[in-house]
DNA sequence: CTGTCTAATACCGATTATCGATTCAACAAT
DNA sequence: ATTGTTGAATCGATAATCGGTATTAGACAG
């Protein structure tokens, strides 16, 4: 059986009539014949009854005609379906992103992207950012939004985002109305961080500039989440130092100042591996990049 | 793009090497290259990555993979249902019965007929006799099970069942413990009959035999189904003549007694299209053909 | 009985597929 | 470096297949 056996025969089977079907096959009356005698062959029944005053569909030809159909529509589809995956207009893309990114630029992105590719199926993980590094290097996500100072040599990377740390203060606290402040400021204040176990390096770096300011905190809460973080400031029980995008997280409670120091940068990469070869990967990178502001 | 593409791809696919794919598939390997090749182009992607090291699936050939599979399955089932439709093996079957069958040999056919064509799907319609020749001319069913006498010339039959016509009494009249029965015995007893619209041609007759006899039976009731005919004489309010075959009905408060006159026989024909031509059809009435007892 | 219409058959030419041999590229071993 | 090995692509020749033209066979209608 060949995908013209059953064009041909559809065509017969609406015309019923060789000449007919043939003009409108483009092809001559004989080889029309031998076709459907082929397919009729393969078939292992008769298809059409045929004699010099008509041709009808048997029994057989009836229940054919559907299936056929059938099977050269879905031919057509499973061509265009990998023609769409093979340009990333199609499949599934999986995502990981740390928390803080909901509240710099990751919704964006992902709506934008999405009216450009609606057949792509987009899975999102909330991950911290050690997972995420674990997640692709075992090819359980495509791409993840990640904040490492230290990226794996197989790992390409877009920096998508560089935002200031700034001071999480409870709103009644006494530096709270300040316009800025030196990280000494802060001396004797319980701190809340998230716990190195996330977040490994940052971790390290923060506490490494927090030296160099003369302030050696005292960290009394280790948290899992950002907005833990934010929580539980907002709540009065210590104060932190966290990413400038937490701002918008609209936590009652809590208050953001600026540092004086403005070394202190939350940083966020783009990260998936450089080997990956995947068309739907490759069109969401390119979108990331269209989406960078300029200064970056 | 062809079968013979689904196929080298689906091997290819499997073993991820030319030389290998090539061998199970009883070609040489350039031919199997060319194949791929012509695949892709027509799909619009490429579906292998492939070097002098390794070959591998693309995100479309993995997309393409269950397409294909599909694609073959449809194709084997679509032939194999043709097939069967061809040989009377699958389908439908659309059949129309008197309601006295129920009582004369139909469920022993059909039962056994299902059980040699288990995917032909049966579908029984209960008709009255006229009925069922308006359905047979506009081919709304396949084949009958009729009362009639004449049967149109298009129309093949077989005689399925001829059994005599019996006396239908209420359990306590002076006649029912009576061996047999003289129709002129019924003399001025209020009849009731299967009405003229139902079953025409054996009203009329009935009517001519009873006048034969020297009866004019006195029809005080009209019914639409032979099963009501002996309700109403188990209720007391009448006598009927009917087949003998409802003696099976098991209906409370009826008594059967055969008559003298062994003239007066109900007979069943199961009746088709001569013209139709489905392998379904022509099984059937082989079957009903084999059924038949010698007999008849 | 002839003319017309339709599907099947016979035969031929052109396209296409397959094969064997060879080439090219990437490693591995020396 | 160089050579050997492995695997896929390419080349040229042959074989199969497909579609075209011409013709045949069968059924009606005039």
């Amino acid at each position: 059986m060949e995908f013209r056996h059953l064009r041909y025969f559809l065509v017969l089977a609406e015309e019923l009539h060789f000449g007919r079907a043939a003009r409108r096959l483009a092809i001559s009356q004989p080889p029309l014949s031998l076709n459907l005698q082929q397919l009729e062959a393969s078939v292992g029944a008769r298809l059409l009854t045929r004699n010099s005053k008509s041709v009808q569909l048997t029994a057989a030809g009836l229940a054919f005609v559907p299936a056929a159909r059938a099977l050269l529509a879905q031919a057509a589809q499973a061509a265009s379906l990998a023609k769409d995956v093979g340009e990333g207009m199609a499949g599934s893309l999986t995502i990981g992103f740390s928390g803080t990114m909901l509240f710099s630029g990751l919704p964006a992105i992902l709506t934008r992207f999405q009216a450009g590719h609606p057949r792509l199926r987009l899975l999102l993980k909330e991950l911290s950012s050690s997972e995420q590094l674990i997640e692709l290097a075992q090819d359980r996500i495509d791409l993840g939004f990640v904040h490492t100072t230290r990226v794996p040599t197989e790992l390409s990377q877009i920096r998508v985002a560089s935002q200031p740390l700034v001071a999480c203060l409870p709103a009644g606290h006494t530096l709270a109305a300040q316009p800025d402040l030196d990280l000494a400021q802060l001396k004797g204040e319980p701190f809340a961080v998230v716990s190195k176990a996330v977040s490994p390096d940052y971790h390290e770096r923060i506490l490494a500039l927090c030296a160099e300011s003369g302030l050696d905190p005292e960290i009394r809460f280790e948290l899992r989440h950002w907005l833990s973080v934010v929580s539980l400031v907002a709540q009065g029980m210590g104060v932190a130092l966290v990413p400038a995008a937490l701002a918008q997280s609209a936590l009652a409670g809590a208050v953001f100042v600026p540092l004086q120091d403005q070394r202190m940068r939350y940083e966020t990469q783009c990260l998936w591996k450089t080997s990956r070869d995947s068309p739907a990967l490759s069109a969401f990178v390119h979108a990331v990049q269209a989406t960078l502001p300029a200064a970056l």
